[in-house]
RNA sequence: UGGCCUAUGGUGUAAUUGGCAACACUACUGAUUUUGGUUCAGUCAUUCCAGGUUCGAGUCCUGGUAGGCCAACCA
């Protein structure tokens, strides 16, 4: 919020131009306009970001307007569910509207439009109105009933709005071009008849307003200085102007439209039909399933808000299309967890490890640190014994000299223990390893300060002791999709992207401090990645999501070789 | 035989509005490190093309090329 060096995006520019022109800052207002028609995914968090950041930064307010006018899609459910996302990525909005709180203001400018003979009831079939827009090559024609008295339009608006009609018979059209190179102008529909149930006016009404009619009105009515959108409606401005010239008087603020490019993220899908196929054919396992891009799903991932907001301002905003890569998510959520997640050992691919030359039965508590990036966060004790476990990966019999792991004569200490010492492997009948017998040496312990504890041995290696060590499920999570574009393949359905691998389930042998870990808690595995408690963990059965891996160069060089 | 929008490293954004193409990520080097993490240092660009104006062009002009959006009683 001071980084007053930051340079400015392009909505940016025009509304310190419009500032400059003698536009005051107090009059600045902006707003969130979701449909209640679905979950918020990713993109929605780069258009809150942007909104409720020009808000920030102006001092302005910012409203949360649902445009809520299609009943036939919308539902309380998903109300309450944006607002929470809102929430949960830090912004606090001024009002909170609803584009259905307007449709009276809404229905008395459409009867002022039509006793200005700017407005005009349709008695077609939809299709026979399609039919008569033409294409963007050829000029559309006049309805017949485009010439109605005003009375007679009076009249039958009246009882469209009264539920004399049954839906579909007819609709009330702006009269303004038919002939117009912009199709959106050729006489655009502003209302039909629904006889259908709102989740806030109920059955008040059985007209209901379409997006263009209501949109720019509904900036006008709480005074937005500053609407912007998405690309595809840069056609609409056109129209969004021309509504707002009928009812615009010069002592309000009259409401800019403008246009930014949405942000595509890789390796995923966000339209909201591909999600909804998503999860209506079984690919995920819900809205807030961790490998979803909605805001939910990233929060149930574990990524954090701040992470989200960071990406959303590095990303910025501009109008070219865009792919925006995965990895630069990653890296904030990164870069965030990294400050505060505490450091914990867990081992997910466990093989038992044990110390000849250590007293049986015998247990230590070790000091661990539990955040050298916070040195406020202190220290915890953890459980040493003769038998532990670590990761399979960690071992191997022979290796050359990149390997920095456990290998057979080869030291390694373990972290905040001892430096050990492979001697042997035991072994299953089909040669897979079962045991790993290791000598320790009892004065290189962690912090001691002994010689033998400043030895320099080249990997440390994170354990768990098998005696104490508590159960988990650990759900490794990786890109949903194998592509950078699933959906911009022609021919090729985004479904046969999917990463068959994107969800490995595990059971886990963490440090026995994580009993009672909190759902939402996040932690460190320590060379594995960041995890938090998912919202189905029971103190009795545990559950770990894995919201991002390490950075892992050794997996580079491993693929390379 | 239309209208509107866009074009800068692998990716995403900048460029005091005509003055040394910058920042972040990725990738790759190297240093540091009791996490192969972190941190630090470094490497990676004929600004879509062709002309033009200018002392000077990513920026202005002309002409191309490529891509996106628009014909729902969805938003």
């Amino acid at each position: 919020m001071t980084e007053k060096e930051k340079p400015l995006n392009f909505i940016e520019h025009i509304v310190e131009e419009d500032l400059l022109q003698g536009f005051p800052k107090s009059q600045l207002r902006f707003r969130f306009p979701p449909e209640p028609n679905g979950y918020l995914h990713i993109g929605h968090a780069s258009s809150i970001c942007l909104n409720f950041g020009l808000g920030i930064r102006y001092e302005a307010p910012v409203n949360l307007r649902f445009d809520d006018t299609n009943p036939i899609k919308e539902e309380q459910e998903f109300v309450d569910a944006i607002k929470e996302d809102v929430t949960w990525l830090g912004f606090t909005w001024d009002q909170e509207c609803f584009a259905s709180d307007y449709f009276q203001k809404l229905y008395d400018w459409a009867v002022k439009l039509i006793k200005e003979g700017k407005a005009y009831v349709d008695s077609q079939p939809s299709e026979e109105i399609a039919k008569q827009k033409g294409t963007p090559t050829e000029a559309g024609v006049n309805s017949p009933y485009r010439d109605r008295t005003v009375g007679e339009n009076l009249e039958l608006f009246k009882k469209m709005k009264d539920g004399d009609f049954p839906e579909g018979s007819h609709v009330l059209r702006a009269k303004i071009d038919m002939a117009s190179p912009n199709m959106l102008l050729r006489d655009p529909v502003m209302y039909r008849i629904l006889h259908r149930a709102h989740h806030r006016t109920n059955t008040d009404w059985c007209i209901y307003p379409l997006y263009d009619w209501t949109h720019g009105e509904s900036d006008y009515i709480e005074q937005v200085s500053h609407s912007l959108c998405t690309l595809e409606f840069a056609p609409h401005r056109e129209l969004y102007d021309w509504f707002l010239d009928q009812v615009v008087t010069p002592e309000n603020i009259r409401p800019k439209q403008r246009e930014f490019a949405r942000r595509n993220l890789s390796h995923t899908v966000v339209s909201k039909r591909k999600l909804l196929q998503l999860v209506e054919q079984g690919f995920v396992q819900g809205w807030d399933d961790p490998r979803m891009p909605t805001i939910s799903g990233l929060r149930r991932k574990g990524c954090t808000p701040a992470a989200l907001r960071n990406f959303a301002d590095t990303i910025g905003i501009a109008k070219r299309e865009n792919v925006v890569d995965v990895a630069l998510l990653d890296f904030h959520m990164r870069e965030d967890l990294n400050k505060m997640a505490p450091r914990v050992m867990a081992v997910l691919d466990p093989v038992k490890l044990t110390i000849t030359n250590y007293e049986e039965g015998k247990e230590e508590w070790l000091q661990a640190e539990n955040n050298p990036e916070d040195p406020e966060a202190g220290f915890r004790e953890i459980p040493f014994s003769r038998e532990l476990f670590i990761e399979r990966d960690d071992f191997r019999e022979s290796a050359n000299r990149k390997f920095f792991r456990l290998k057979l004569g080869g030291e390694v200490r373990l972290k905040n223990a001892y430096i050990i010492k492979a001697e042997e492997v035991r072994k299953d009948p089909d040669g897979n390893i079962i045991e790993i017998l290791c000598t320790y040496d009892p004065k290189s312990k962690s912090g001691s300060g002994t010689p033998e504890s400043l030895r320099k041995v080249k990997g440390t290696l994170h354990w768990v002791s098998s005696g104490h060590a508590i159960d988990a499920e650990v759900r490794l999570y990786d890109r949903l999709f194998s592509d950078a574009t699933p959906d911009q393949h022609q021919g090729r359905n985004f479904t046969e992207f999917i990463n068959p691998d994107s969800l490995k389930v595990v059971t886990g042998k963490l440090e026995p401090g994580l009993a009672g870990a909190e759902p939402g808690s996040r932690y460190q595995f320590q060379r594995l990645g960041y995890f938090c408690v998912d919202r189905e963990s029971k103190p009795n059965h545990l559950v770990f999501n894995r919201t991002v891996t390490l950075r892992d160069t050794w997996s580079k060089l491993e693929d390379k070789a």
